[in-house]
DNA sequence: AGGACGATTAACT
DNA sequence: GTTAATCGTCCTG
């Protein structure tokens, strides 16, 4: 499939985007579509700009690092399903599982442009308008232990990814990982985290508005 | 049974 | 820049 034609339609990312390499994954899911399907049939989503590779029992920024437990099995199990995990008492966070069935890694989604239900997010989120942060996203989204293990690539997900055009190298830049503060080197500052250019967010959620229209 | 520790956030100084 | 909030999970005993 080539993502990068124009298109008016919106397919899913079948399994086999997520059994591949967790940085080829991280790196081409920036742009992407998160929709999220409510019990209600309505309809939320949003432009992943912002990613991070967690990638092995080996990286010791991984939860898999400690071997497999009953929180995070579902980093064990096969491509294209969420790992959603509790954090700091309070917070979800939302991972897709890659590469292949046994091997234990994930990209966590840390930031959304609001696409879709963003009236509904922002009342979620109180007074702050945005979901950017990974603990505000799934807030935002609702998502929460209830979406561990979901596959994301079956008709009836509840929690997809829609198929957008990549963007481009020279508005992604990388960095460390946020948060890691005691894991050790050099983990710590592996550049595996991915992110859309700030100047570079106004254009896409245009483009995305205009998609919108002429898929209608 | 108890304690340490977060892949964070918001509200501070 | 610092720090409190808050509790599931995992490890120790």
């Amino acid at each position: 499939m080539d993502y990068n034609s124009p298109m008016t339609s919106a397919p899913r990312l079948p399994r086999d985007f997520f059994a591949h390499p967790t940085l080829a994954v991280a790196r081409q899911l920036l742009g992407q579509r998160l929709v999220r399907l409510e019990g209600d049939g309505e309809r939320l989503s949003g432009l992943i700009v912002e990613t991070e590779a967690y990638i092995g029992s080996q990286d010791l920024g991984c939860h898999a690092k400690a071997g497999r437990t009953a929180r995070n099995a579902a980093m064990w199990g096969p491509p294209g399903h969420a790992y959603v995990y509790f954090t700091y008492g309070m917070h979800w966070m939302l991972n897709m599982v890659t590469e292949a069935n046994g091997f234990p890694a994930a990209v966590l989604i840390r930031s959304l442009i609001p696409i879709e239900g963003a009236a509904l997010m922002r009342r979620r989120r109180g007074r702050l308008p945005l979901a950017d942060g990974p603990a505000k996203l799934c807030q935002a989204l609702a998502i929460d232990r209830g979406l561990d293990g979901h596959d994301l690539c079956v008709p009836q997900a509840q929690v997809f990814v829609e198929a957008r055009p990549q963007v481009q190298d020279p508005f992604v830049t990388t960095s460390p990982r946020v948060g890691l503060n005691t894991v050790p080197e050099p983990w710590k500052s592996k550049p595996w985290r991915f992110l859309v250019s700030r100047q570079h967010h106004q254009k896409l959620s245009k483009e995305e508005r205009v998609d919108e229209i002429a898929g209608r």
